[in-house]
DNA sequence: CTGAAAGCGCTTACAG
DNA sequence: CTGAAAGCGCTTACAG
């Protein structure tokens, strides 16, 4: 059962394919083609199943129609929901998207980029981890359509979107400062990364201007630690240090923050006031609810996309800058 | 900055697009080409960045070496979870994969369906959604390479791996049973797929047998219900008919039914025992621990994958049956 | 040992 | 109004 191609149906009708071809793609008044042999094509194609070969169209085109995405790791929510936005954006505007998990393994990121590059396809939507700078620079000397998420690189002059870091560390500070915490501790993944790093900074920061709270009590754990090694790490620096506070860097963190505290015994926020970067079920289910600063995922996918449509000419939308930062969203539970 | 292609490499090395070809492929030697043309050509290619035109080498060999994975939600993490795994085997065997979300939505599944058929994918891993029957059937007919995952369709022969959900059930039940619980409740989502069928089934098979409890007290939510009606609906189910366990038939329904349980103020297990299909998370969280059928995601995205391959022709993996069904892992927490 | 040629399935200037 | 022809970038029988 051969795949009926457009030459086959040409030859049905009796005329030549590049008017087939016309009348496919809508042109047919344009090309002031008969109404006759354009519903007889139209006709044939229905009743053959024509389906066109969109590798053909896009070989000869120079389009694939295809945008790529590299995220961190897929299975990550916020990443889930990230890829999730930004496929059904895309689709908006006639893209499909293709997507893979870099596992922040820069030498994997870079592999996938070239494969994207192989692929043909038309946009780049990049979280980048350490070590792709250079193939991020030559996409960009390249001009080639790219959009970088979530984080990017301080000398490179690509588009990015990425949540205002900075701010939002600084306003679950401020509210913990005024709730009357005086040892607040930061917990963090041991990383390069910009948007780590701002977070970080944003901590530190806010203690040095802290009335009551003169020294910072960070924890760093390797970003490659099982599970099991992480919570053992937040469990003895808690035990250590015994702040009232603490404040988990990512969704990750808290997760295995929450467990370690359990394992503890530990109340919250009673001994222990807990806030965490980005949102989780868990953590609104959790008892007592975690206060978070949640990152405005849809928007940041719906900017990011958007920035890449002007990229590609596609000018539907109108956006001015092509380096945004976005503000999180502070939801207080119980936890604070 | 146009990219160099094999011809460009030809014309400045002055050999033939065919030899440079072979070189690029590495059949060289086969071809009995010279040390001295071979190392003249790959070093060429390495110097301007040559990268093979993904689009041609399939429109050329009909293989785009790209598989079309449809699962009902990518934002889920059973789905998530899936469709890493699926990448990361599909990767070992040279293919990439192109995921999309169906939303259950038999219209979007169609179309998705036949988006990927005009992409060229070389195989198919479907989640199908009911009201895709016809497609599938065709891809059937046609022998294309496919493999359904999580459900499938009783009159149709097409291959098939997902979780064993009578089994399951019954093991989940049998556990309650023995536990003394007498009035055990089951909430499920409308749904006429099959593997809903067949976990409800189970549960009323279980009921049937069982010596202590004649009636089935079962509830049945819309699958579009928002998530406050769905709460609501489960409220309300259980403060009239007041069951001492309560069997959650998805992951997405236990959440909801947490926070429900919640809202109400029963206390888990002592005034409601509470088991769950499909692990999360938010249960091993969840104080107290909730009980669970865990699926065994990993196994059936590498059965589907092997399968798969062995329907392309790639004999690397030995199987047996291509509808396959795997037991779940059942984790007993505190919430029975 | 290497090159010229055909062809994958389309689209699109160019002729008539 | 419609057709013949070129070409997108490759691969692979076919010649020599």
């Amino acid at each position: 059962m051969k795949r009926v191609s457009l030459k086959d149906i040409a030859k049905m009708v009796g005329a030549s394919p590049s008017t087939v071809s016309f009348i496919l793609n809508g042109k047919a008044s344009q090309m002031r083609i008969s109404d006759e042999l354009k519903n007889k094509v139209l006709a044939t194609a229905k009743k053959m199943g024509y389906q066109p070969n969109q590798v053909a169209v896009s070989l000869r085109t120079g389009q694939t129609k295809i945008l790529g995405l590299l995220v961190e790791d897929i299975s990550n929510n916020f990443f889930a929901s990230l890829a999730k936005t930004i496929e059904e954006e895309a689709e908006e505007f006639g893209y499909k998207v293709v997507y893979s998990s870099t596992e922040n393994n820069s030498k994997k990121g870079v592999e996938l980029l070239r494969m994207l590059t192989q692929r043909q396809v038309d946009g780049y939507l990049v979280t980048p981890t350490l070590g792709m700078e250079e193939d991020i620079e030559m996409l960009v000397k390249h001009k080639k359509p790219l959009v970088l998420m979530d984080r990017y690189f301080p000398g490179i002059e690509a588009a990015y979107v990425q949540v205002d870091n900075t701010g939002a560390v600084l306003k679950g500070m401020e509210h913990l400062v005024e709730k009357g915490y005086k040892k607040i501790a930061y917990i963090t993944i041991e990383s390069g990364l910009i948007q780590m790093r701002q977070r970080e900074e944003a901590y530190a920061e806010a203690i040095s201007k802290s009335p009551e709270q003169k020294k910072k009590y960070a924890l760093k754990v390797a970003y490659n630690g099982s599970r099991e090694v992480i919570i053992d790490q937040i469990t003895e620096f808690l035990k250590k240090n015994k702040p009232d506070a603490v404040f988990f860097a990512t969704n990750y963190l808290g997760i295995l923050g929450l467990e370690s505290i359990r394992s503890i015994g530990l109340s919250i926020p009673k001994d222990l006031a807990v806030i965490c970067f980005d949102d989780n079920d868990i953590f609104r289910l959790h008892l007592p609810g975690i206060s978070v600063l949640q990152q405005p995922v849809e928007a940041i996918a719906r900017t990011a996309i958007h920035i890449l449509m002007q990229q590609l000419g596609n000018n539907k939308v109108a956006i001015k800058k092509n380096q945004v930062q976005l503000a999180a969203n502070f939801i207080v539970r119980e936890s604070t």
